[in-house]
RNA sequence: CCAGUUGGCCGGAUGGCCGCUGCCCGGUGCCUGCUUGCAGGUUUCGGGGAGAGGAAAGUCCGGGCUCCAUGGAAACACGGUGCCGGGUAAUGCCCGGCGGGGGCGACCCCAGGGAAAGUGCCACAGAAAGCAAACCGCCGGGGGCUUUGGCCACCGGUAAGGGUGAAAGGGUGCGGUAAGAGCGCACCGCGAACCUGGUGACAGGGUCGGCACGGUAAACCCCACCGGGAGCAAAACCGAAUAGGGGUGGCGCGAAGCCUUCGGGCUUCAGGCCGGUUUCCAGGCCGCCGCCCGGGUUGGUUGCAUGAGGCGUCCGGUAACGGGCGCCCUAGAUGAAUGGUCAUCGCGUCUGCUCGCGCAGGCGUACAGAACCCGGCUUACAGGCCAACUGGCACA
RNA sequence: GCGGGCGUAGCUCAGGGGUAGAGCGCAACCUUGCCAAGGUUGAAGUCGUGAGUUCGAAUCUCAUCGCCCGCU
């Protein structure tokens, strides 16, 4: 699985479909062509010191090694957002939670502006 | 056994399944080169082995390394350090000592040079805050008043007593005196030169002086010593791409020679520029200075892990440390690997049962993530181990 | 990696060794038929934290915590 490393790869990421769940935040861009899916991860300062910073990031890694060959699609970027509630939450969740929001975010359209609201079920 | 001091050490373990990043070996596909079966690069598969710390942190000091073309000397400025001796590549670090302070003690703490080089400041209170003075007092003198106890102002002598303050011009005692005072004496403190011991900081000793010299330098300052700047995103190479810039203002465009397509170019001298400033020597660069505008690359390799390295042992040294010998090689990522998950156990603590050994259950298991590399310092940290020493209690 | 700055009342900031201040805001009262404005009075502070120097520290020094900014 090809990693996502440029900035403008993220920032163009942010710009696409979105979904909360309690474990993390996925966002996703169709691309113009249909290769293979690429992911990046994005874990900020305000998640905790490095040590903490760094099992996120592992964790997230590990979910998307497990999930992704089965539910993703060709010609997607995908950004996952670590969260302060990541850590907390069982392996298991995680994964289901990896999986819903592949779900919703490959639905095409949809009610364009609200596509995130579910995300502010969790808080 | 309890309480404590100092120094050192550890920083969970085992297994199953699935993964990540280098290295080595073997196979496999592709590309390139030619010496035509080898070499190099790369894809993938299998096997082997390695893979975060005591602080990796904060970035507070000291170095190595690289660049600023480069080195030396002096002065100034700026910054830092500050008892003595030693250790070290070096330090603001470490060790030993000296002096001061704290603790019954083991032991701990101290930015600990200079206040007779100069300047500043010492609020409030107080008579007076740095130069000696005198508010209440105390004592003497002559005078006035008087209820004969004294009272009043004046002129002197004093600094013992009172009060203020953080601090009031040595302290205590005795003598002395009108009252007092280093006025005299003893002890303590202070100062000076001397002697002795010590490498030294300093200590000890007697002698003399007869008290003069308040505090503050983490106020300015003085003295001594140290320091060029930037930092691995340094820097070098390969590849790609673009450019070898343009505009504008000021100053300069000097001399000689040569060439010329008459725009100018080249050489030498003069001149200018180059470290925080100045000067000098050596050296380098070529219009100089200020402002504005524009273009390209965000790939790879090296640097990059053998180092003031670690461990053991012997010798020297009180120690820090140094030396000899033997053994070992121990992370190398770059949107950034060193993991995810499950199970069992360990450790600590609490509760219940139990005389107890134990059993069951709950909770907790820290601080924190290499980014060029070392030496220190500081800060954070669940729980635990070892050694030496101190005080107390009990027993022999 | 390198460097700089700031933490003082609820908010914005003064004060740079000698009793902690200003403006806005808040509360009470006065004024008004009522409100606003105005006036008077008042409350409110571990000066980020901990050590040190000093007789005395918000101020000077050191350490530490948090926030902000710049350069590469």
């Amino acid at each position: 699985m090809e990693r996502l490393k440029r900035r403008r790869d993220f920032l163009r990421a942010a710009r696409g479909r979105k979904w909360a769940a309690p474990g993390l935040v996925l966002q996703a861009w169709r691309r113009d062509d249909d290769d293979g899916p690429r992911v990046g991860f994005t874990v900020t300062k305000r998640i905790g010191n490095a040590p903490r910073r760094n099992r996120v990031r592992r964790r997230l890694r590990e979910a998307a090694r497990l999930v992704m060959p089965e539910c993703a699609h060709n010609g997607f970027d995908y950004v996952v957002i670590g969260r302060r509630d990541t850590l907390a939450r069982d392996f298991d969740g995680l994964k289901e939670d990896f999986k819903l929001a592949l779900s919703v975010v490959h639905k095409p359209r949809g009610p364009a502006r609200n596509a995130s609201s579910p995300g502010t079920r969790q808080q």
